[in-house]
DNA sequence: GGAAGGTGTTTAGGATAATAGACACGCCCT
DNA sequence: AGGGCGTGTCTATTATCCTAAACACCTTCC
């Protein structure tokens, strides 16, 4: 359940090539210390915790959202993207079955008329994406604008958002989101 | 420079609109000890931080991650797109002057020829895209292979991986990558 | 007015983490 | 063998955090 942060901060102090001492010296703190927090016999609060990877150096954000798997599949074949869409919108999917994902990549392909709804999307995190083909108009919080191809856009994705194409030809776009909401 | 944990830690419990006992009591903490972190007066311990957290429900990673700032521009033209790259490779990348982006997004376009180098390039995070126009040779790691338009990729940037146009057409892509490069 | 129930803050004491320094082990080298 | 230097671990003391309970302030209600 609760997170193995001495197991972690040990992977992240190996991955540097660092001794322990060698760390200590470098955030400031005594050997003593990362070796208690690396056994997991102390917790360590958050800014001992960030002096020591201030030695590394790294952010509390990338410690606690780095995971350590093993490597997974790389490449995906344009008929292996998983589409999660429906009729109107098909969303189609990079990397879907891969776990802890630190973003969701989408082919988004939307039908002429297609709509994301009035009841505007809402959910943490942040999105952007580009314009391949075609015409969307995205609505975010108060502000809204037609994109072409080309153009792009990026918001965070708390704020009330939705896509509609009010053309009559289909609209393409490649978009991405952290987290992942896939 | 170091962060502000207890503002955070406020910020994020007055948006799910709960009180300090209120969290307390769903976190299986006293109020007091939100409190005095609310006012940086004591810097929780991890283990701390993340019992609270759990009364949120949030992560620890997703609490170090999240920025708390005002709403920033949404809506980039094509060519409000800031391009960063050199003569082989066209990088144009979307939400440039936006400081704490959670990603970057990037149309990409490699010239004939056009290579990231042998020495293969290595950086913390993960980055995928999706292949428009054109052919790309990918190497990741051990691994190598032919990408074409649908095709996609996605990986840990910590391997060591290399980009490289051997058609004689140009190729185009649209990445992202965690956290931010650019 | 004042009691009840809400808010965030403060304080004394017990629990926990960090330090300094000792300890034990392994490796290399003369 | 015995330094010398590296590693990670342990212990007594000091520093810090967490708790329980009181405090001060506010609004509502009778």
């Amino acid at each position: 359940m609760s997170i193995d942060v001495g197991g972690h901060l040990k992977a992240v102090r190996m991955m540097y090539g660092l001794s322990q001492r060698e760390l200590a010296k470098r955030a400031g703190v005594t050997n003593g210390t990362i070796s208690l927090i690396e056994q997991n016999r102390v917790s360590p609060s958050v800014s001992s915790l960030k002096k020591v990877l201030d030695g590394v150096p790294m952010s509390l954000a990338d410690f606690f959202t780095l995971d350590l798997q093993e490597t997974p599949q790389v490449f995906y074949a344009r008929d292996e993207l998983a589409d999660i869409g429906d009729r109107d919108v098909s969303l189609r999917l990079v990397a879907a079955k891969r776990t802890n994902r630190a973003m969701t990549i989408m082919h988004e392909r939307y039908r002429p008329k297609a709509d994301t709804g009035a009841d505007m999307l809402s959910h943490k995190g942040e999105e952007g994406g580009i314009v391949l083909t075609g015409h969307i108009e995205l609505t975010v919080g108060g502000q809204s604008r037609v994109l072409g191809p080309g153009d792009a856009y990026y918001f965070a994705s708390a704020v009330p958002h939705r896509f509609r194409n009010a053309g009559d030809e289909p609209c393409e776009i490649v978009s991405a989101s952290t987290p992942p909401t896939f």
